[in-house]
DNA sequence: CCGGGAGTCAACCTTTCGGTTGATCCCCGG
DNA sequence: CCGGGGATCAACCGAAAGGTTGACTCCCGG
């Protein structure tokens, strides 16, 4: 059979560089082409199809710097007709990033920081159709299946934005036209279901799952 | 004059495979050796130097996963005799991280999503004996000889950071061996520059001055 | 039609935090 | 040598947050 083309999806030149010279120093493996960010790939991946050479795994970064992010990127991909596996390569495996992939329809999720044999192998696999998880992002998905009650409302959500801001309960609470005793009751809730016990706790640990975007982060 | 010869320090091999081959493929450039971890560079370097090949500039990454992080190693290496300048090159650009790095002695500070050409160009200045900065980190430095009354010490930032980790004010004391009074004569301090009042906004603030990082987000 | 989860609110109590005042120690620089 | 800034600690008080219990509404699904 012939190579596997690779599309390279990622906002740095320099993990770009390594990542073309570590697949195209693999055997069966070939990069078609590169993107620095989810709208470039779309274009990239319209233009190989017209030339007739589609292909066979799209390796992407879920940080893609200003403009589409790597989940949006994803979902885009594969709502096109015949969509190729979207194998996620990328820094971070919070709960939300992994569970965001998954959603979009990600064939699998892997790390930056694994070793090169393990990114050929998940390459291969993804483009034979098959699924390449990190070991974190399994045993998240398996304890999801298994636990699925633990997680924040969307109401709940909302009050830790605020909450990430820097906002009193009381503060919060004339944000959303409800009282001081309200915000306490869903702060309670939200410590619980994070694991947490105090709010600058539940601040860390929303930012780290990902839950909530850092306070002052570019989107 | 010969090429320059550069020490890349990245704990991460996809990384040092992009950088490899991005700087290899300039002229005047060439890789010397590698390194995943602070320990590794400084033995690499004193390998080289006794093989009469010291590299003429440290291209190091400040995250280097477990172990020595890349302020101790540029700290390290400043402290040998004739030390060759260190070129910083990661992924954030915090208020803390430049200082730190600037303190330790670096040559300079850039960005991993910098182009490939000024890249090249700092690399090129540091083995020269010059300064190459990111412009966050020339506007930072700048700033801070023109604004020096308003700035964190290193305690506070210190505490700052204990404080984004969700950690109560006794046990931040703990943390530091200092009593839970100390700590809360910090933080008034502390709330005092930043402009608020209470600690959930002093994280907001600080993350949003890139004074520290976003909390949960991986050194 | 009934149960349950989400959202809302109140009253109560304990703990933590915020703010102040005042004090000691050390080190650096004029 | 003396001033000042940084770091340390103590005692105090009021305000805010944390935790509990209980209750009401709405809406969705079995």
């Amino acid at each position: 059979m012939g190579e596997v083309r690779v599309l390279l999806v990622d906002d740095h030149p320099v993990v770009r560089a390594g990542l073309r010279a570590m697949l195209t120093g693999f055997e069966g493996i070939s990069i078609a082409a590169e993107a620095a960010d989810g709208a470039a790939a779309l274009k990239e991946l319209a233009r190989l199809r017209t030339l007739g050479e589609a292909p066979d795994v799209v390796l992407m970064d879920l940080q893609l710097g200003d403009g589409m992010d790597g989940v949006t990127a994803t979902a885009q991909i594969r709502k096109l007709a015949a969509p190729p596996p979207v194998l996620i390569l990328t820094t971070y495996d919070t709960d939300a990033d992994i569970l965001a992939a998954v959603e979009a329809g990600a064939s699998g999720y892997m790390l930056k920081d694994a070793p090169p044999d393990q990114l050929r192998q998940a390459v291969l696999q993804a483009a034979a159709g098959g699924t390449a998880l990190a070991p974190r992002a399994a045993a998240l998905l398996m304890e999801r299946i298994s636990n699925p009650g633990t997680s924040l409302t969307p109401r709940e959500v909302q009050l830790l934005e605020l909450l990430a801001t820097g906002l009193s309960n009381r503060a919060i609470a004339r944000q959303v036209f409800i009282s001081e005793a309200t915000v306490k009751t869903h702060l309670v809730h939200i410590y619980g279901k994070l694991g947490v016990d105090n709010r600058t706790a539940a601040i860390a640990a929303a930012t780290q799952r990902r839950i909530i975007r850092a306070p002052g982060s570019k989107g």
